[in-house]
DNA sequence: CGATAATCGAGACGGTACGTCGAGTCTTCAC
DNA sequence: GTGAAGACTCGACGTACCGTCTCGATTATCG
């Protein structure tokens, strides 16, 4: 979303806070009903009772609009202390996979990030709103298992770093490719064997 | 691309078989020019030297087409026998990530995943052209292994399957977020970074 | 229809003469249900049982197919001898009005004379194969009445050509207009009173 | 053209009255270029500086478009008092004529007549914007005549009817037969000549 | 309190692409 | 060489959305 200047009180009519609840809320409607290749704007409109215009006068286009209605989904992801590394993960795997359950998720994401690789500014906006939350997770989640003494504390920060990233990517992409590409259920069994095979690589990789 | 009754030679004047191939190079040339999205059937008939109707004809829309385009760019992968597990998977994750590197297939793969979360006989088509190509390889890669050495022979025909799925999303899902979601370099690097958490993950979840 | 150079005896296989009656009836027979401007010469072809090779082969379109197949309508229009002046005109235009009536002829006619104000090849194969048979019985009734004493012969041969013209255009223009344009049936009673206008003008021009 | 409810101001942007004017236009220009069968939508459209779909929210086709195009040329039609009945009707003959005479008259009256067999909207929709401007000067002609004391009153309402029916379908039908059909000119001598022959059919009629 | 100004719903606007259909041509094989 | 069959190029169709615009009607702040 994007936010006018200081605002404070501007002449003139102000912006209704209902239209943009009310868009975002059309289009994540649209999403599980059309998906997004068959949404139209104007569909989103006449859905949230709003004009073209002011749908047009918060977002510029599809791609960013559907890009703030999914990454709402993605304030429900947090990090429970589940008492253990292995159980914190499995919980983070199992709630990312069941945002990725949802309709309005799987067909919106994915194809924001296929037109994010043309889009630098789609890219960065899907990182801002979405990925980082996720990667965040990791960060959190690294630093309460050496707290508990699951994890040596860091060394080297840019090797800190590096690994934060690989295991970002695999526990990313692995759930999303398990859920979309294979199409197949990711249960607790699943979050399980993925689990032990992620800190079974860490300690081995930890260990070098 | 939809194979016609096996009639060996039926009535009327023979499809074009150029007609195909100059249709998908089209395609894979405006997926760089212009992206999924911007890609239009008629501009792809245009540059392959054909009629809207003759890519009609063969294709039913732009997913099923993308496709098939997309698909041909996995021929190429294949699994060079490098010396040791970790040389063939390094060298596996190096070629998907060429591949990846490619703006046809940036663009297009993405597209056509987000476009099968709801179109199952779009996911199937993708399922059988791409991705089984690359379990393929898996598979391969693991019997490789064991013939060397590597790998323990499988005991359980059900765990052994479970497990190279497990594998699979997550080589296929890791490259695949680092390229496109992270956009970061999948060099050798990252690659060896990859591999040695892969494998230690696998002999430590084969340990128990 | 085109007539082949001296025809005599040709090599190779010889034209069917089956289908060139197949295809002027099954011309007129979409006429009657799809009208001019929804008759596509495709299905000209398939009602008849040919191909469309074999159609093109014969004429060279649509405007020409359906000259020649409402054309074969006016083969029925002759002068029968009813007694007097009067009474063969109002046959003839009874006769006119029937052919007007069906609707093949209503449709086609009218769109092949509105093709025929901008190709004048168009315009001479109607005068030809349509307008000159009617004009031939404005013709033959001055002659019969003539020889009945019921009109004086002609005595300027260039007045009598100019006075057959407008007959012609007036009997004819006059049904016409009746049948398509006013859409008012041109019944025996129209015929008559018709008729005694034709003749009291005639009378009236003739005493100048 | 389509009036829209009386509805004084509705909500939301006006349609360009400019538009119509321009389409109009257009369309007769297109006649003339190309005649009815080639004459496009698109091109019209263009030639208008105009979308497609501003035309088609107005029209609902090429039929209604080229009818209300056609239309305004007959809008010059008039009755001028040339003094005495003969002349006034010569004077319709020949300005009727000069109508017919340019090429956009020429290709789309006949086309729509001819579609109009098949369509009563459309026959409905020619007779009120086109036919019926022709039959009140044929009305107004006799007026005249009789407030001149050139034609007796009338006696029976009826009978006046069918005579002006009579009367119109033979002028219109013997003028466009003349001018379309047989192709030869329509000019102040074939007007003289059809003249007499109208009004001495008339005076023996209504001797009868 | 009235002027000013940005907002709102509504819907017409110029465009672009869609997916289909028909025209007329060409290519294959059977006769 | 004619025949049916059907693929071919081409171009128009009528529709759907896009993103912009022009309306009249609100709804706020500021003078």
């Amino acid at each position: 979303m994007q936010s006018r200047s200081p605002a404070a009180s501007r002449p003139g009519r102000p912006r209704s806070a209902a239209a943009d609840t009310a868009i975002l809320a059309a289009t994540r409607a649209a999403l599980v009903e059309l998906g997004w290749s068959k949404l139209t704007l104007g569909d989103v409109a006449t859905r949230a009772g709003v004009a073209k215009t002011t749908l047009y006068r918060r977002w510029s286009g599809k791609n960013e609009l559907v890009v703030d209605a999914v990454a709402e989904l993605f304030d429900e992801l947090e990090l429970p202390d589940r008492g253990s590394l292995a159980a914190d993960i499995e919980g983070v795997v199992l709630q990312f996979a069941a945002i990725l359950a949802r309709p309005e998720a799987r067909s919106g994401l994915m194809a924001v990030v296929a037109e994010s690789t043309r889009d630098d500014a789609l890219r960065e906006r899907i990182r801002e709103s979405i990925v980082e939350r996720q990667k965040g997770l990791v960060l959190a989640g690294r630093a309460r298992a050496q707290s508990r003494g699951e994890l040596p504390p860091e060394t080297d920060p840019a090797e800190a770093a590096r690994t934060a990233d690989l295991i970002f990517d695999v526990v990313a992409g692995a759930v999303v490719h398990r859920a979309l590409v294979s199409a197949e259920p990711v249960d607790a069994e699943w979050a399980q064997g993925f689990t032990q095979l992620l800190l079974g690589g860490l300690a081995a990789s930890a260990s070098t």
